[in-house]
DNA sequence: TTAATATCTCAGCTGTTGCTGATATACTCA
DNA sequence: TGAGTATATCAGCAACAGCTGAGATATTAA
């Protein structure tokens, strides 16, 4: 398969940048091996700040301040546990990830 | 609908961490205005470099360099133009876009 | 060959981001 | 009520990534 090119070199200056915030915004989210890895896993259902910090070999501090990030995106949200209302369970908003998905499909596809 | 939490709290503690480099690689690419924005006007056809600086008003070292990164990275590659070699022409590697989004979609999904 | 254009490379500065350590809050159980 | 557990918050530091400016390479046209 070649490449299509146009017949003369003549540039175009008349193009229109893009917008790409929603797509870049939902990068830099994903551009962290433990937030990631946190979305990744609650693909499988919620799961407690201990679970999600002993299963990436973090500090529960530190979970919980990347936790606070994609909640602030709306990606995640946290429900007390009814038995033992000292865990956090925290579980996906699919819709928000759809979102999150179409925004990068945009650029990606 | 209701958030589905065990019945009875006890953390689990030996949950693996899901692999997710891939997907962090490529969001990081993507983690940057300009790049996301070159990606997705590189879908409509190839572009030269001064074509892609004039319409994001950055300047042409600075889109070569992020054009670098996506070189690297295999998801762009570069052409010269027959009838004038001195405008490189860039287009997207289709095959690499799609595992970049496969990396992705294996977060989000 | 010389001048101009298109692109690349890279060192240095700067703003951003993640981690650490400390402290605060919320809940449970004795 | 007090001790222990689970989570949150935040200031400060260190590492990283993007932009700038300068200089190099490649191609074309005069």
């Amino acid at each position: 398969m070649t490449l299509e090119l146009p017949v003369l070199a003549i540039p175009r200056f008349d193009l229109d940048p893009p917008d790409v915030t929603a797509a870049v915004s939902v990068s830099a989210l994903l551009a962290d091996r433990t937030r990631a890895a946190i979305l990744r896993m609650l693909r499988d259902g919620p799961h407690c700040v201990c679970e999600l910090a002993a299963a990436l070999g973090e500090r529960e501090n530190n979970v919980s301040n990347h936790l606070a990030r994609l909640r602030d995106a709306g990606l995640v949200r946290a429900t007390r546990h009814e038995v033992n209302a000292r865990f956090l369970y925290y579980e996906r908003d699919e819709t928000a990830m759809a979102h999150a998905r179409a925004a990068i499909d945009e650029v990606l596809r």
